[in-house]
DNA sequence: TTGTAAGCGTTATCAT
DNA sequence: ATGATAACGCTTACAA
């Protein structure tokens, strides 16, 4: 691989010049066209590739963003990755993926190697599950980077002390819940979550709120997982159990898709026998034409990147509630 | 952040010394168990972390792997995806993503910038589209690399020189179509791809092998995507033409989820009134009790991971046939 | 068993 | 407008 030294020699000027030319940060110092041209069909015919690792030693910063993800597998995360992956190819970074499947030393792990890699920031999609062990380590770990000046953004309530965008977990859910009250459902059910999970449980609070408001016994089940499968066998023993719900809010779309699953296989209908809504606003949702709470995920990945990229403070975008054709108006039965 | 340096000097010892204790490569030199403790120590109480830059800079490769895909949030790739990584994380290597949308300057693009990281080695996943502009400089590009001694993996059928860890597309579909005639369905429509997708294009050859072979006359939907909403619009359509196929077979599980909504919200019974059946064997599928041919898609990812880390050529893992809920036997009406 | 020193490719400082 | 040179933090021959 040609390096500055041999395109310089090519061009016949010195490497400082052959940087000047090629470089990022110093384009705009006088180099006369002539040279400039020399350099730039040199670097061509050697087909010069700048060394990352060198400047990254040189800055004491690489280009890469370090995302620490859940779960790479769930749409949800997912989509954030993407939003983050796209904002930072535009801005000229490189994404690097971890997963860590909620537990602390994991997270833990796979920061330092971010650290390792000067990462200019890393971002944590997913919160925590409160009093998990490694928690404190992890967020010593995370002090200590910010000192250095790694920023660390996070796309879900966390402990640490890192820049939070987040959605309002609770009231999302308590406007989700409210609406189906609205709509004329009585008994609704909360499926999925899992024990200690901030968002999930701030999103049964949410849910609680909007029932008790309502005079409502509030019914959460499946405390089991954030997944699919988790919704589907939650819904599984709701419909077995002796008083079916009417409706169903699920943590996040992942459940409600597993939820639609068993409610379909069950030879219900939907949403006139039970009405079924996500929090999160995927796009597997949006072809189940799922009512859900539509969550900006690609834009908070967008939002990191450019905290990352330019210093920012942004401010969290809202959501909004999405209404498809599994809920619909119920006719209270006297 | 402490640098190799401040920790010798904390320890009483020259680098050298310090390299040797902490480094991977130079575990095994003699050093008296003193100063290892002393050494240790050190770096614990001052924080060390080793620069990934410089290790990279000297070593003249880091330890990144790039992956290139063609959507990550399509499961199919988020599975290869987490494969990689996983296997990456295990053997000390740091997964980069970069998301190319199938186009050919995009992953040229993504992957010079990986080629600058100095990685180690670049899985592509996903298959390429005939004769899109680009695919020649990307190609040269690649070669280029190779030569330089990245090794570049592809998990899906690429028209460049790369080491392929691929599953036969159109013996799998072959498989699957034979499968569904023997259940006794007759009209069996397949549905999804894009034109020119090599991988894609495979799979609609065993098909129509299959289908010649039992003197069925193919028919063949949707050649606008890969996406469950694509997979949907096609199966509405189908749905709403004259002659209704018994069975859909599905380019991936993508689609064929699409396909499920589709028909669910047309009112129609799976499998009696329409069998579906998917290539993929992604956990949604699984949700779904799909029908499909199951791809080892995570080993696909760690195979790839150990072909770069050990420099072995490994033998690509078989498909299989997974059995859902939504294909049964059809008794053929006389 | 331990240490010295060169050098990886780049950028920044200071001349010219 | 251009160039010489010294770092950046680490690994590794080569000495001792």
């Amino acid at each position: 691989m040609a390096t500055l030294r041999e395109v310089a020699r090519l061009a016949g000027v010195s490497v400082t010049t052959a940087s000047r030319v090629l470089n990022d940060t110093d384009r705009d110092h006088p180099v006369s066209d002539a040279t400039r041209a020399a350099v730039t069909t040199a670097a061509e015919t050697a087909g010069y590739r700048r060394s990352a690792a060198a400047r990254a030693l040189k800055n004491g910063r690489s280009r890469l963003i370090g995302v620490i993800a859940s779960d790479v597998l769930d749409p949800y995360f997912a989509e954030m990755t993407r939003g983050i992956e796209v904002a930072a190819a535009a801005a000229g970074y490189v994404t690097v993926l971890a997963n860590a499947n909620r537990d602390p030393y994991q997270e833990r792990s796979r920061f330092q190697v971010l650290r390792e890699h000067g990462a200019a920031g890393i971002v944590f999609c997913g919160s925590d599950i409160d009093g998990a062990p490694g928690t404190a380590e992890l967020a010593r770990e995370v002090n200590h980077a910010m000192r250095d000046g790694t920023d660390v953004i996070s796309l879900a309530p966390r402990g640490f002390a890192a820049t939070e965008i987040v959605i309002d977990n609770e009231a999302s859910s308590y406007d989700l819940t409210t609406h189906l009250l609205d709509l004329g459902n009585r008994q609704i059910a909360f499926v999925g979550g899992l024990p200690g999970l901030v968002a999930a449980e701030m999103r049964i609070s949410g849910y609680r709120r909007a029932m008790y408001n309502q005079d409502r016994l509030p019914r959460v089940a499946g405390l089991d997982g954030m997944s699919q499968i988790s919704g589907r066998a939650a819904t599984e023993r709701l419909l077995a159990s002796a008083t079916r719900p009417d409706a169903i809010i699920c943590t996040n779309d992942e459940t409600a898709i597993g939820a639609l699953a068993a409610i379909w296989q069950a030879g219900l209908r939907i949403p006139e026998d039970i009405a079924i809504a996500g929090i999160g606003g995927t796009d597997t949702g949006r072809v189940f034409d799922l009512t859900s709470i539509e969550l900006p995920l690609a834009e908070l990945g967008r939002l990191a990147v450019e905290c990352i990229v330019t210093h920012s403070t942004p401010v969290p975008p809202e959501y909004r509630l999405r209404l498809g054709r599994t809920t619909a108006p119920r006719n209270p039965i006297a």
